[in-house]
DNA sequence: GTCAATTCACATGAAAGAGACCACGGTCTAGTG
DNA sequence: CTAGACCGTGGTCTCTTTCATGTGAATTGACGA
């Protein structure tokens, strides 16, 4: 078969997909279902706000995928709608988003951005983006409300002063006001946050409970009657991808995403409908796309010390420890001419690794034999040989 | 046999340093009229 | 005279080191039955 004819029936075959925008993070849904109630109480905690009063700050808690950004973002939507003028100054900012709120002055100076300064990257003093910032919500003299999204990522890297001092900002504020809004998937990190910045954001708290697969199943269909053509989906699918979400944790983010990739994996294969087997596929696909994505990005010094848990994971039976793990480390640094980290940040990099979900440890103690970290590979045993082989590629082993 | 003390091999925390990146203000240089 | 090049200073940010302290159970050893 030449090129152009590959081409050319690719362009005469119909699409499995009408609207692929309904799977995109950012599509928001005419009705979100199931979170009616907590709607209408973000709602009415906010509605202040119309005539230019202060509402109480709130605080939003709910695992990933259980809908709160895109509850916030509807209310949000629907006092926009309900305004006309634009009275209100409404800023959204995720702040686990790399390189544009993850610190205090990145936050600082994305938010100012929102009102059309310009900050440098970096080089300012932070409590001079401060004034500047002040200064411009001063002079817009209008009601604001901040949505904070992943606000506990921003809490542990940067600690509470963040939340302190945006706080504190309104009492010196004469012509406005701010409300901050944020949303954690992380209920202790709360607890943990200086007391007066506690009780000022969580002034009123919100619980996003995980959906449920019937409550998925709702979801699913709900934007499958956009995106899909009629009878694209074999019965069954749906069922089946709210269950494999409703098992990790009510992950409505996640089913979507299984389901546009099993959609575009039975695109690709030429496919009239998409069978329940392409829900398996996708989610193969999905785990083993993240595990490269993450290690061809990791730091050179992780993607050594990954490397070196892999070699002695397939060398050794049973379980790998701190000690072992360095001892291969630092021998593999030799070959490649790496500068060796001390233990104290292998120490900190297994951790991190743990956290990916690339290897998992769990910390014991063998009495006398004191105390360590026993690794063991998360990864399914076909993804090995493949990310071994990237590492290679990325660290230069031969 | 029992029980507290000891001990190992790290984990965990805090603080501080290195090096990259950048803004700002001042000084120097070269081009212009 | 002025625009741009070129410093030095001071700031953030990430990754890392240094120093200090914490930790949980196997082992040890004293003790009494």
């Amino acid at each position: 078969m030449t090129l152009s004819k590959f081409f050319g029936d690719y362009l005469k075959k119909e699409p499995l997909f009408l609207n692929k925008t309904v799977f995109q993070g950012a599509y928001l849904p005419e009705t979100i279902p199931h979170r009616d109630e907590q709607i209408n109480q973000i709602a009415k905690i906010l509605a202040p706000l119309l005539r230019g009063d202060k509402p109480s700050n709130i605080f939003i808690y709910g695992k990933t995928g259980t809908g709160k950004t895109m509850s916030m973002k509807y209310v949000v939507k629907s006092m926009k709608d309900a305004l006309k003028d634009n009275a209100i100054k409404f800023i959204y900012v995720n702040c686990k988003l790399k390189r544009v709120a993850d610190t205090e002055y990145r936050l600082m100076a994305q938010l100012a951005r929102e009102f059309g300064k310009e900050i440098p990257s970096t080089g300012l003093p932070t409590d001079e983006v401060y004034k500047i910032l002040f200064n411009a919500i001063e002079k817009e003299s209008k009601p604001l409300l901040i949505v904070l999204d992943e606000i506990d990522q921003l809490v542990r890297k940067t600690g509470d002063t963040v939340l302190y001092n945006l706080t504190r900002c309104n009492e010196e504020l004469k012509n406005a006001h701010i409300t901050i809004v944020g949303l954690s998937n992380d209920m202790v990190f709360i607890d943990n946050i200086d007391p007066r910045a506690k009780s000022s954001l969580s002034e009123e708290e919100l619980i996003f409970p995980p959906y449920n697969a019937i409550q998925i199943q709702d979801i699913l269909k709900q934007r499958v009657k956009i995106a899909f053509k009629k009878n694209t989906l074999d019965p069954g699918t749906i069922e089946k991808c709210a269950a494999y979400s409703a098992r990790e944790h009510g992950d409505a983010r996640r089913a979507l995403e299984l389901l546009r990739v099993a959609g575009e994996l039975a695109e690709r294969d030429a496919k009239e409908n998409i069978t329940i087997d392409y829900i398996d596929k996708a989610e193969e696909k999905i785990e083993r796309d993240r595990l490269l994505d993450i290690t061809s990005t990791q730091p050179k010094q992780s993607q050594c010390i990954l490397y070196s848990i892999i070699a002695l994971a397939t060398n050794k039976k049973g379980n790998i420890f701190t000690g072992e793990i360095y001892e291969h480390y630092k021998s593999l640094c030799k070959k490649t001419s790496l500068r060796p980290l001390t233990q104290r940040r292998i120490s900190d990099v297994l951790a991190e690794l743990d956290m990916l979900g690339i290897i998992n440890a769990k910390i014991i103690s063998k009495g006398r034999y004191g105390r360590s970290r026993e690794v063991s590979l998360a990864v399914p045993n076909s993804s090995i040989t493949n990310i071994k082989k990237t590492l290679e590629e990325e660290l230069a082993l031969t």
